[in-house]
DNA sequence: GGCGAGTGTGTACGCTTGTACAGCCTTGCT
DNA sequence: AGCAAGGCTGTACAAGCGTACACACTCGCC
């Protein structure tokens, strides 16, 4: 039925193999330092499979950055899903921030290169939008909406200032500062319900 | 006495203005986009004026970058200062998130360029490291350490979402998180004290 | 076995980049 | 007025960039 040949590529998973290289090299180098002959050395393939692929420099980066936001949407709901009582949701959170899983070296690095991209090109925009979203709606499977906000601020910020501090994550500290978020926003003794006073 | 003639350059202010030149342009096309021809265009100088002042486009970045950080820890400090009573001090942390005056756009890009090159040259990383001790410096002209930690990482974390977020600041739910974690780590009834039960 | 379509690649080109440097121009001293 | 000493600049160059594109290759069908 079909007209064409060859509907199958010859090798098939090139295309995320490029995607992975890209990103291996922006970890290393930065965007400035990324370059086509850099990602196809990585990669090991040829330097005109990237302009097979990909319509230009910008299509790359821009598909490589939702594929690294995907990934870590979802290791951060996986970990979130995992919960079953409020405490443990909590230890949850407090895990994507110190832990070893979420928020790596590298994955921070690469968290920065997005977030600097996106202020200069749209669609990474709406993909950096569209993460942030994302970790809203998985913080949402266990806390209010305005605890989410708070929350997910706490995991943006911690581990930025991590990669900045070489100190420990501290997470006693961490616990302690996700306790009283929750506790504070809804309803406890020492603030508002949330949002209500203004 | 003198043996050379000219001490003094014939353009004062010169440097500062290429500087201010690179920020502008790092901050309308990142640090990819920035050259050493653009930013002489921009500062209306001529090319030559930038390797003579300079040495190299990392050395002027860097320079760029810690003007920008001193910049901002000043006003971050400022405002800070400017609090009498520790109910003034969280507002004036409310006012860091939220408030006009800190963390505009521009400089929300900027700090994203900014992190996004610390991690591939040293010398912007210390500057970074700086930044993040000066923040936590002057938080501690009204808060004990953990909590001061904690707010910086609030203080961080916030604008980054505002500027993928599109949403307006919502003052009062900011307010009330500040509360929650101010309270909450001193002792309130929301949590342990700080930090002591790992 | 031969054919044609569609996948994939090696090479070449025009352009922009960072940087060096020969020399100009301003200036203070004599 | 003349000089000498730098601060400063315009220009040139080699390197590396993104991208286009003509061609090789593979494979199902007749």
């Amino acid at each position: 039925m079909s007209g064409t040949r060859r509907e199958v590529p010859n090798d098939p998973g090139r295309k995320e193999r490029i995607l992975d290289a890209a990103l291996d090299v922006v970890a290393e180098l930065g965007v400035p330092g990324t370059t086509h002959r850099r990602i196809a050395a990585r990669a090991e393939v040829p330097l005109g499979s990237l302009t097979y692929y990909f319509d230009g420099l910008e299509d790359l980066l821009g598909q490589a950055f939702e594929r690294l936001s995907t990934g870590m949407s979802a290791t951060y709901r996986r970990t979130l899903e995992a919960a079953r009582t409020p405490a443990e949701a909590e230890e949850a959170v407090v895990d994507l921030i110190c832990g070893p899983r979420y928020a790596t070296a590298r994955e921070m690095t690469l968290i920065f290169e997005m977030y600097a991209y996106a202020n200069h090109h749209a669609g990474v925009g709406a993909t950096a939008r569209a993460w942030v979203l994302r970790s809203r709606e998985s913080l949402g499977l266990h806390f209010p909406e305005p605890v989410c906000r708070a929350l997910d601020v706490l995991v943006e910020g911690w581990p930025i200032h991590r990669a900045f501090d070489a100190g420990p994550p501290d997470r006693a500290l961490v616990a302690a500062t996700v306790r009283a978020i929750v506790g504070g926003l809804t309803g406890g003794p020492g603030g508002p319900p949330a949002a209500d006073e203004g």
